[in-house]
DNA sequence: ATTTATGCAAACTATTTGCATTGCC
DNA sequence: GGCAATGCAAATAGTTTGCATAAAT
């Protein structure tokens, strides 16, 4: 059965209070500086099951390691190819499209991301 | 300058020929069958080159190493969150959230990619 | 009392880098 | 000939795992 440890509370509220889609080590780091015996390992292993259960989501993004999220409202993502960087893109979820892919192959879908690339604004001057 | 390999054309061979989305190991073992001095690093530092130019496209899942693919007629995917599993999802590419995106944060869209998750039909089955 | 979760260190996977050498241009 | 690309091996980043111990049920 799963167990209610002070460290899975203390992680899941890390995550909660932090922005930016933190990787395992900003959760980590931040773990750290309140509960400095909190090891990595249970850290990844929290993380991961708090995902599982739906309680955050985890966040893939090109070129990054995976990323971590409280449940805020659902938003897509831009990569710029040239400077790397990662950039929010609020334009409304769009539940059609789970649909569609649910029709079209049986699969229940829980949601999908999107990941918008190509040239940020500052690195498209002098182009 | 750019120069022009022997390992860069059979690499860049090597994938236009392969299909389901291999990852550079998977390259660097089709091209090893002919090419056995190829080494790995090299698989590498050709394939990002490679996607770099839009020779070839780089394709990020969840949960999986890169993935690279011949420019064929652009696809969605989704990911069984059960058993981890990857399906192709062809519903037609959606250019007008590209358009949107560009419009709303002056991104210079080139392309982008869908992941839907849930649950596959097989793993729908008893639960 | 039982059994899952933790902490630690070691293992592992995927990828990148430094450097001497090779081979395009 | 000069400089970019290669091959090799070592380094790095991110994540997972084995195991003895601690703690939740």
């Amino acid at each position: 059965m799963k167990r209610d440890t002070i460290q899975r509370r203390i992680i899941a509220g890390a995550v909660r209070r932090m922005r930016r889609h933190p990787t395992a080590e900003d959760v980590y780091v931040e773990v750290q500086k309140e509960h400095h015996s909190i090891s990595k390992a249970t850290v990844y292993r929290n993380l991961h099951e708090l995902a599982e259960e739906g309680e955050i989501r985890a966040v893939f993004l090109p070129d990054s390691p995976e990323r971590f999220d409280a449940r805020t409202p659902h938003h897509y993502h831009f990569r710029c190819r040239r400077c790397g960087e990662v950039f929010d893109v609020d334009m409304g979820y769009l539940p059609g499209l789970d649909k569609a892919a649910a029709d079209m192959y049986g699969f229940r879908v829980d949601d999908h991301d999107i990941v918008f690339q190509g040239r940020c604004p500052a690195c498209q001057e002098g182009e």
